[in-house]
DNA sequence: CCCACCATGTAACATGTTACATGATTGG
DNA sequence: CCAATCATGTAACATGTTACATGGTGGG
């Protein structure tokens, strides 16, 4: 199973039945942080789950009289979900910033820093707002996530910290803080 | 400049005039760790550079008499290189971990966490045994990043170890080791 | 000589990104 | 009533992934 796949099913779990613009907008509003998805991409996704069996369709007319399709899992998407929720393979993702593609080509470090460093605290302010607002929050999992977000902020936050330099635009450490 | 298109131009200054497939023996080796690409891509990108003018194109015969495409470096490519280093615009990349979109739809913690620990511990070891081999290596670049990737390994570890938890199976810690 | 692997690509398909299109609703 | 925005999609294109194809080379 595809992660949009994956993310489509666990959210209409917690939805009931949906369109595919509601699945989108909760996406965003939660899972936003480390896992974006297009519209695009989940209106495909409903659909193939469709054809595959593990959504059923509706065709709705809204009050205002335009049509839309709800999508609701059926018992194979909720087995197709509990089975994924059980996979433990891991495969390990890709850091993948084009910033570090930059400096590992030769980008001088200093001024990268700096915007890499201000984007970065602006990120970890966001989780940390959003932390603050449902601490302890049930289902756990969107709460461990997040904590998972915002120890990676941190870490690339002291990274590039060390490369930014202090006022004089020197790195002020370069040796790894090791240990 | 697409990052793979930047992969390229970067790999190809290194090396030199060079086929792809030598450039993609060349990114599997260097940095495979962070941004791996696969041959296809490589093969695809070399033809746009070349159409668009940033690299050299020269149909070669190798001793064995088969042939082969070598591309080179032109100057506008050197210049797109150098363009492209000194960009410093942020756009963060997102964790997209599939993981931890198990973890956020609900499944269990522990016995996924073992799974991911073990296998971030091997790359760290991984990542350590490099660079204990190129400890203080020029260029820096690929030292930092390779830097980067470790600082990173050690936060998934301590971020699954938490959840791995004790023999029990129990969680050791839940609540965030703030501050 | 044949099998495995290195070198060199091409093709097919899935996914991701960006842009376009258009009907309702609502605030000014 | 007009513009902006919400709701609902479709289309075009780029990128990424997987599989296929094929010529040389070297070892058993």
């Amino acid at each position: 199973m595809t992660p949009t796949a994956f993310i489509v099913l666990g959210l209409l779990e917690r939805l009931g039945p949906a369109s595919p613009y509601e699945v989108k907008q909760q996406a965003t509003a939660t899972l936003g942080n480390f896992w974006s998805t297009p519209h695009s991409q989940i209106y495909r996704t409903t659909e193939g789950l469709a054809a595959a069996g593990l959504l059923s369709v509706r065709a709705e007319t809204t009050p205002g009289g335009r049509g839309r399709t709800v999508y609701a899992l059926t018992r194979e998407g909720r087995a197709a979900l509990t089975a994924e929720r059980r996979h433990t393979a891991a495969d390990l993702p890709e850091l993948r910033d084009p910033a570090l593609l930059r400096l590992y080509f030769g980008a001088d470090p200093a001024p990268l820093a700096v915007e890499q460093l201000a984007a970065h605290r602006r990120q970890l302010a966001a989780y940390e707002a959003r932390r603050a607002q449902d601490d302890g929050a049930e289902p756990r999992g969107p709460w461990l996530t997040l904590r998972a977000g915002i120890g990676h902020e941190r870490e690339w936050i002291k990274f590039w910290r060390d490369l930014a330099g202090g006022p004089d635009g020197q790195p002020r450490q370069v040796a790894g803080s090791d240990g």
